[in-house]
RNA sequence: GUACCCGUAGCUCAACCGGAUAGAGUAUUGGCCUCCGACGCCAAAGGUUGCGAGUUCGAACCUCGCCGGGUACGCCA
């Protein structure tokens, strides 16, 4: 099906090649003043310079093809050259009413799919998630969902950090500690952790730990037999732990590749660039210099000079990779944007030897979630908080609102907990996504419990609400039928339930969850404007019952839909303590 | 030092290829539960978009200069 702007698209289109009008500009927008259209098209503003020609001639030349349209109210040409359209009734219901029947909302699907490999998640070994892998985390499965409901086909990759010196560290500190490995294999996921704790402060206070560190490392890379049976070991102990936290935000990965799968690989990207003749050795190293266009670009190290790989090796090899293996079209990383300019460097060596023709290379930089003093946020022992901490500290402030077991029918401890948690996640997850991507935000523990105003939660309350009305509809035996405009509130809540389906595309468009999170924000508060003046299951007349059951449940599924699309469940009921 | 990002209401943030009267949340003040769930709704108040020029019919957005903050800059990943 087509949705509203899709449909005045279509017909601007086809005026605008009728008086031969560059179709760029045919299109409209939600319009900025509701009190004079629906919609607006500035096409006429945006053309009158080229043509030399005053912005409201060309306005009313297009105005005189689109006033007779059966579907429009009226056009009107305002200011220097605004197009304001309202619409009749009839269209807007008649375009809900499609998209009541249409499983997919009126969102169709995109005409030529993508291969899309998402790089997100970044976990290391021997490192429990913590906040800063939260927000990879969260907007990268949030890009996932949306790219794939468009119809993309996604592939998502963890990445797993399992190749660096932090290995060689590791392994190097048990040798201190076990003189062998033969306790590794009754290591968990706590011992290694610890493990690797002690062995990043001894590399930091004493360089001959640190060097040992590094050949121990150089050893692992270069296929040393012990050393290869030990990390393995630990690798899988890592990923059984990380996999955990992973489920717990519904962040789903296809594979769990990371550093070490791209190794062999990165060997084959030196001889290219050697070949190539683009690679020089400097200080012992091979490196790439990069031109220098309007900024200085510091060369990429391929080669460190002890014969080690260096991480920025790695990352291109992956991309190689991604091409040769899963032929990706697109390649999305969802890393923090610190590192933007090693994704810079990494993407243009890529392109000079020609590892991924044709492969668009997009890093989606997110901000970091900072202290209250402005700094990466760090917990009062100067560590950094753990993301299973931070979900309990958000499930205990949610549990006090919540009932207890047993207090609320068909409500016992499971089901409890699953609210909570679900509420916890909800309320988490949209502080994080209802930002811009790249802002990052101050780290406050309320935030992240909050019910009221511009909240996960909030949005949940709204679903709650309709399904409760749902729920009395069908046990009173009503059915919902034919949607007719006849209110304020119903006219402006059908159009922002008609806007979803741009409004995911935009979203896509330039990456950003929050485009989404704003939307399914305000289509919750149009709800429940439209909620308190518009009585539903209480009207007299039983046509408007039914068509406002059914813009209940419309709305119900889209603002479901949306939370989807964010990683956020919709419990079927919320509850309160007293 | 060089490059990039940011500076919008007291606070946290929006603003859809440059558009009309710059919007939300929060905090403050007032109103609304005999009525589908008040985690809600309605309203008031809150602004020289850091400063100064320029381009444009039109600038929070583009250009230049200043001020203030952040981040990153070859052998950690």
């Amino acid at each position: 099906m087509r949705t509203l702007e899709k449909k005045l698209n279509e017909k601007l289109t086809e005026i605008f090649e009728n008086l031969n009008l560059d179709t760029d500009a045919a299109y409209v927008k939600r319009s900025d003043r509701p009190d004079l259209s629906d919609f607006q098209c500035n096409g006429a503003l945006a053309l009158a310079k080229t043509m030399k020609c005053p912005p409201r001639q060309i306005a009313e030349s297009i105005l005189q093809k689109l006033q007779n349209d059966p579907d429009i109210e009226s056009v009107s040409v305002d200011g220097p050259g605004f197009l304001n359209i309202k619409l009749k009734n009839d269209f807007i219901s008649k375009t809900l009413n499609e998209m009541a029947c249409d499983e997919n909302l009126g969102c169709e699907k995109v005409e030529s799919p993508k291969k899309i490999v998402m790089d997100f998640g970044g976990p290391n070994v021997a490192k429990a998630l913590h906040v800063g892998h939260l927000r990879s985390a969260v907007i990268g499965e949030s890009l996932r969902r949306i790219m794939c409901f468009l119809g993309h086909n996604v592939i998502s990759d963890v990445h797993f950090g399992d190749w660096g010196t932090p290995m060689g560290m590791i392994l190097s500190q048990i040798l201190e500690e076990d003189g062998d490995f033969s306790k590794v294999d009754t290591y968990n996921i706590d011992d290694i952790s610890a493990i690797y704790k002690r062995a990043n402060a001894r590399c930091k206070e004493d360089e001959k730990s640190a060097e040992k560190a590094r050949l121990i490392t150089s050893e692992l890379q270069n296929g040393n037999a012990e050393y290869q049976k030990a990390w393995k070991r630990l690798r899988e102990v890592s990923v059984e732990a990380v996999k955990e936290n992973y489920d717990e935000l519904s962040a789903h990965f296809d594979l769990w590749l990371g550093e070490s799968d791209a190794h062999p690989v990165c060997q084959q990207v030196v001889d290219i660039a050697q070949k190539e003749g683009l690679s020089e050795v400097d200080d012992g190293a091979t490196i790439i210099r990069l031109p220098q266009a309007n900024k200085p670009m510091p060369p990429v190290i391929l080669v460190k000079s002890d014969g080690g790989f260096g991480y920025q090796l790695t990352d291109i090899a992956t991309i190689k990779m991604r091409y040769d293996d899963l032929k990706a079209d697109q390649i999305i990383y969802v890393v923090d944007k610190r590192q933007s300019l090693h994704f810079e460097q990494v993407f243009q060596v890529a392109e000079m030897l020609k590892l991924a023709p044709n492969t668009i290379l997009k890093h989606v930089g997110f901000g970091t979630v900072n202290g209250a003093d402005g700094k990466p946020f760090k917990t009062r022992d100067g560590g950094v908080m753990n993301l299973k901490d931070l979900i309990s500290l958000s499930k205990e402030k949610v549990r006090l609102s919540m009932p207890k077991p047993g207090e609320v029918e068909g409500y016992g401890e499971p089901e409890i907990e699953k609210l909570i948690f679900e509420v916890a996640m909800a309320a988490i997850k949209f502080q994080d996504l209802k930002s811009n991507v790249g802002s990052g935000y101050i780290f406050d523990l309320e935030d992240f419990a909050k019910f009221e105003g511009k909240t996960g939660p909030y949005i949940q309350y709204a679903v709650a609400r309709i399904n409760s009305i749902l729920r009395k509809a069908a046990l009173n035996g009503i059915e919902d039928g034919e949607i007719i405009i006849h209110a304020d509130d119903e006219r402006s809540l059908a159009l922002k339930i008609a806007d979803f389906e741009n409004t995911v595309i935009r979203a896509a468009e330039i990456y950003e969850p929050s485009i989404i999170a704003d939307y399914v924000y305000n289509l919750a508060q149009i709800f429940s404007s439209f909620y308190n003046t518009c009585p539903i299951l209480s009207e007299p007349d039983h046509a408007l019952l039914v068509s406002r059951l059914r813009l209940a449940r419309l709305t119900r599924d889209v603002l479901k839909c949306s939370l989807y699309l964010l990683g956020i469940e919709a419990p079927e009921k919320m509850l309160k303590s007293n």
